[in-house]
DNA sequence: ATAATAACGAGA
DNA sequence: CTCGTTATTATC
């Protein structure tokens, strides 16, 4: 039923009219009189019989395209239970608005439809004898491993993939890799093997990268691209493409995650801390969680990769659940440009004015050096807008709540600071690294302008590359590249110098990934560097001391990911533990919270304040409660909605961002 | 949304 | 105790 209402959550017995009986089957859109109205509905699956006694009849198939995949309706219900959410709300991010004149172009164009769902509800079994019958009819098909032999598991991984085995790795990609080549032999691995593969990339760009990588490795059309950003119709039929088994290779953004792909072998996302893998709509998924559920309840090999490692591919890791696919040192340290932190200029580092007027030194010799080496030089600057917060005077570390860990906040410049989340005011605060008393408030820093380095290097070409447009690649000569994170540009051959400004404003940000997520764009700005050997250098402008800053100079993410997850373990903060926020007026969350059988573990921290007069709540469990946490959440949201609570509540399981 | 159903209370 | 009205709840 195509309601969104928690408490209508569950399937509905209807009788079938002979004249729908050929067209009525599991996976297509229909309608049907609910509580006296037209409503849109799934048709799940057919039944000789019911528990209900007086069935009302199917009004409509609106269409007889089964496309909702068995597989993705596993899925759908799967991901909706994990997020407190409702199965109407996923299959709405699953299957994309019907588009008439696109599935009449695809569907009078191929095979009946009819075809693909047999292949589609195949056992296992059935599906690799199809494989080998299908790809492999003289033995054993070879993928060349290329890059992958960097990596002292990556052909073992091919192997796998070839092999239809349900490997899972999480990737730490070396300096200079081309990650989208790499992901093209993964995926060309498995089709090699007569399987399927979905790729999810956080965005066009990306998209446009593993697009052109796939076409070099498969050939054309083999592969379909699946986005939102293509418009209705397109991806109305890129789905349908899949859908119907056409091509079994899938790419996109986080739309694509739940694309139907005919004997699905490999679910693969890149660069996982990006936060566009989180989608904005309820239940708010996160495509990697969404992959690896996927990876889970299918038997499918699941590869997480990035130049970073978030924490949470790090506790696939530590869990056992995947295996790490990394570069020996030796290998790293020949591939990595040679970086140089450069904290120790405590005037502009702590003067984000004064660092705008100019480079600190050594970012301006190395800057110089490149430009007469006739090479590249990228500078990421920060986004501004940053929310502030409360930092350490001293040593700079974010000030946390002494009960809860939650962020403190200033209330007014002369105030005491107070907790976020629990509300006590932390009167007597002392830094636990360094002791220091003193706080002060932590704002970005001014955004550097073209023209600012254009001044300081006369007669440089500037490029800028940012929101409004980003630059995929600049040519391989002397220039100046200003990028925001996430716009850096590929230069041809590499950047002879990369410059990391502002660190400060992304280290200090009220937010749990801060230290993460700095790395992460560091890193996706370093990789685009020269090896050291061949006269690529990067400068960070910021403390070498600081373990972000260290994880870069070593190019050891995991170490860094590993320090992370246990230090959300200390502070109970995912993906250590699991965490839900209530968010509404402060009535209707106190409403839902004393509706709601949580487990007897469960924390309730809060309220916080959040916009617009509402309030939020966080529940903490340990992950061994994450199911039993969703469900009660679901269901007390479900007696809310079923006695018309006024009042909207909104669950979102593990937010993004927990301030 | 709307229809069935339970709950309630006034008046006989 | 019944009837009529109003809250509650289920909706195939």
């Amino acid at each position: 039923m195509d309601v969104p209402l928690p408490h209508l959550d569950r399937p509905f017995d209807y009788l079938v009219p002979e004249a729908l009986d050929a067209d009525a089957r599991p996976g297509v859109r229909v309608k049907v009189r609910f509580a006296g109205q037209l409503v849109d509905g799934w048709l799940l699956e057919r039944s000789e019989s019911s528990e209900h006694p007086k069935l009302a009849y199917l009004e409509k198939v609106v269409s007889p395209v089964p496309v909702l995949s068995p597989e993705v309706a596993r899925l759908a219900r799967a991901v909706a239970d994990r997020y407190a959410g409702s199965l109407a709300d996923v299959l709405r991010l699953a299957v994309p608005p019907r588009h008439a004149r696109a599935e009449k172009a695809v569907t009078s164009a191929d095979a009946p439809p009819s075809e693909d769902t047999d292949t589609d509800t195949d056992t296992d079994a059935d599906a690799d004898a199809d494989a080998d019958a299908d790809a492999r009819p003289g033995g054993r098909a070879e993928v060349d491993p290329r890059g992958w032999r960097d990596y002292p598991a990556g052909p073992a991984l091919l192997r796998a993939l070839t092999d239809g085995k349900p490997a899972r790795a999480v990737w730490s990609a070396l300096p200079g890799e081309d990650w989208a080549d790499r992901y093209a032999d993964a995926v060309a691995a498995t089709v090699a093997g007569g399987r399927g593969a979905v790729v999810v990339v956080a965005d066009a760009r990306d998209l446009d990268r593993l697009d052109a990588a796939l076409t070099a490795v498969l050939g054309a059309g083999r592969h379909v691209r699946l986005t939102a950003a293509d418009g209705p119709a397109r991806r109305y039929r890129a789905f349908l493409t899949a859908r119907t088994g056409e091509v079994d290779v899938v790419i996109g953004t986080r739309a694509a995650m739940f694309a139907p792909v005919r004997r699905l072998g490999l679910v693969a996302i890149w660069d996982d801390g990006d936060d566009l893998h989180a989608e904005p709509r309820a239940p708010y998924p996160h495509a990697r969680d969404v992959l690896l559920t996927r990876a889970q309840l299918g038997d499918v090999a699941a590869l997480v990769g990035g130049y970073a490692r978030t924490a949470e591919a790090q506790l696939l890791v530590e869990t056992g659940w995947a295996r790490e696919v990394v570069a020996d040192r030796a290998v790293v340290r020949a591939r990595t440009p040679a970086m140089a932190p450069t904290g120790d200029d405590p005037q502009l580092a702590r003067d984000p004015g004064a660092a705008s007027a100019r480079l600190p030194s050594l970012a301006w010799t190395t800057a110089r050096d490149a430009l007469r080496a006739d090479l590249p030089v990228l500078v990421q600057v920060p986004r501004r807008g940053y929310v502030p917060s409360v930092a350490c005077a001293d040593c700079r570390a974010p000030a946390r709540c002494p009960h809860c860990a939650g962020p403190l906040a200033l209330p007014s410049a002369q105030g005491t600071p107070a907790c976020r989340w629990c509300g006590r005011v932390a009167a007597a605060y002392a830094c636990p690294e360094c002791g220091g008393r003193r706080l002060r408030a932590s704002v970005t820093g001014a955004r550097r302008t073209a023209e600012e380095l254009g001044r300081a290097f006369p007669g440089v070409p500037v490029r800028t590359s940012g929101r409004e447009e980003v630059l995929a690649s600049v040519p391989g000569g002397a220039g100046l590249v200003v990028a925001t994170p996430g716009a850096e540009p590929v230069a041809e051959g590499g950047y002879g110098a990369v410059l990391l400004l502002d660190s400060w404003a992304l280290l200090t940000r009220a937010d749990l990934r801060a230290g993460e997520e700095a790395l992460r764009r560091w890193m996706a700005a370093a990789a685009l560097a020269r090896p050291g050997t061949a006269g690529g250098r990067v400068v960070v402008v910021a403390d070498g001391a600081l373990s972000p800053v260290q994880a870069l100079l070593r190019w050891d993410s995991a170490w860094f990911a590993a320090r992370e997850l246990a230090e959300r373990r200390e502070l109970g903060f995912p993906p250590a533990v699991r965490m839900a926020s209530v968010t509404g007026v402060a009535e209707a969350v106190a409403d839902l919270l004393a509706g709601a059988r949580l487990p007897g573990d469960a924390e309730v921290l809060g309220p916080v304040p959040a916009d617009e007069g509402r309030e939020r709540m966080l529940v903490r469990v340990p992950r061994s409660r994450a199911a039993a946490m969703a469900e009660a959440l679901h269901a007390a949201a479900g007696q809310r909605s079923a006695r018309k609570a006024a009042d909207p509540v909104r669950l979102q399981v593990d937010p993004l961002t927990l301030f």
